[in-house]
DNA sequence: GACCGAACTCTAGCACCGCTAGCCAAACTG
DNA sequence: CAGTTTGGCTAGCGGTGCTAGAGTTCGGTC
């Protein structure tokens, strides 16, 4: 059982270096230049080795997605758990969510933008993902009012995804950022 | 002249034809079946055309993209001219919003998502997405309170086009879709 | 230790993409 | 009618994601 055992370790190691490889190059020079061939010659092998391992690109594409969401669970936990009070939790995760998305675009896109076939509010959910949602939803927690906590977070959350989107794509004022994100803020942390 | 003007005419009249061939193309099947090939067959014409007319491919989305904001400028015109009431006309017109996104996926992402070369905020802005905007800031006029019209708007915006873009990539549960909306209307409509 | 069979990787290639060089024919000019 | 210019076309380049089938390596068995 040793040579087969050692075989799968072997096989995940090298499925983990096809996701690092991935990750790496998508955030050196964006999703443009992660190719299959230059993903193949990054791990050293063959190009049908990668078919092997993941369905397609798309495939690769939505573990490396899995993979950042831990991420930006762990930075939004910490976020929230910097914060002094209700209010300050939520401009600092908003503030950690516009930096994440700004720091590492590449990864952002693949979570949020790219077209990939991983469902979100689904049953399939990456768990990471789910973390990340419920840390913004503890943090909106006590503005919520009426409205369902999880149907306002999605709006929340909407609102911020697109800041970061629309500001990447040139199509906001850079300068503006931060009184935009105030804005958000501001409006979605009024009692009554 | 009039050799020369009938040849303009015709030139002209051709640009149209790609232009509107690609939009319907894209409408109809998504902007991966957009293709310069399958745009050159559409137009009868051969593929070295397109580029005495456009500088490449994604000239001609762009294209496509500044015809888009017309019609989503008209749109949302009308929904203002519409409404009843300040708060109303917000209503609307983030419905009418929405609803452009969600009927026309295509034209939306041309104009928003896909990275094409012409930009936002800045001096060459297409006219009628200036148009589109100032509908906008026009309809929150009456909610910003202190905060500048211009940055308030674009945040606003941005709920709106987080909103639909995150919904139409699956990340959002669809029959919330409305209900998410009222909360971004309400949180933008108060007072003080 | 020699061999066999299975597991695995690689080479080569498909159909497609955006884009362009250079030819050729048609149209205008004198 | 000859010459030139204009403009569309054919053909092809280098790239993409993906795959069929050949070839090699390696573990298990006699």
């Amino acid at each position: 059982m040793s040579i087969q055992a050692r075989r799968e370790r072997e096989r995940a190691e090298r499925e983990r270096a096809i996701i690092a490889a991935a990750r790496e190059l998508a955030e050196a020079e964006g999703w443009d230049a992660v190719t299959t061939r230059r993903l193949a010659a990054e791990i050293e092998y063959s190009q049908p080795v990668l078919y092997s391992h993941f369905k397609g690109k798309g495939a690769i594409m939505a573990a490396v997605a899995v993979e950042g969401c831990a991420d930006l669970a762990d930075e939004l936990a910490a976020a929230r758990a910097a914060a002094t009070g209700p209010r300050q939790a939520v401009a600092g995760i908003a503030t950690a969510y516009a930096e994440f998305a700004e720091r590492r675009p590449a990864l952002y896109d693949a979570i949020f933008n790219l077209p990939t076939d991983l469902s979100f509010a689904t049953q399939e959910t990456p768990v990471e993902l789910v973390r990340a949602f419920a840390e913004l939803a503890q943090t909106l927690h006590p503005f919520a009012g009426d409205d369902n906590l999880e149907t306002f977070t999605e709006t929340f959350w909407s609102g911020l995804h697109g800041l970061v989107t629309l500001m990447r794509n040139g199509r906001l004022r850079r300068e503006e950022h931060e009184r935009r994100l105030a804005i958000l803020v501001d409006r979605f942390t009024r009692l009554g």
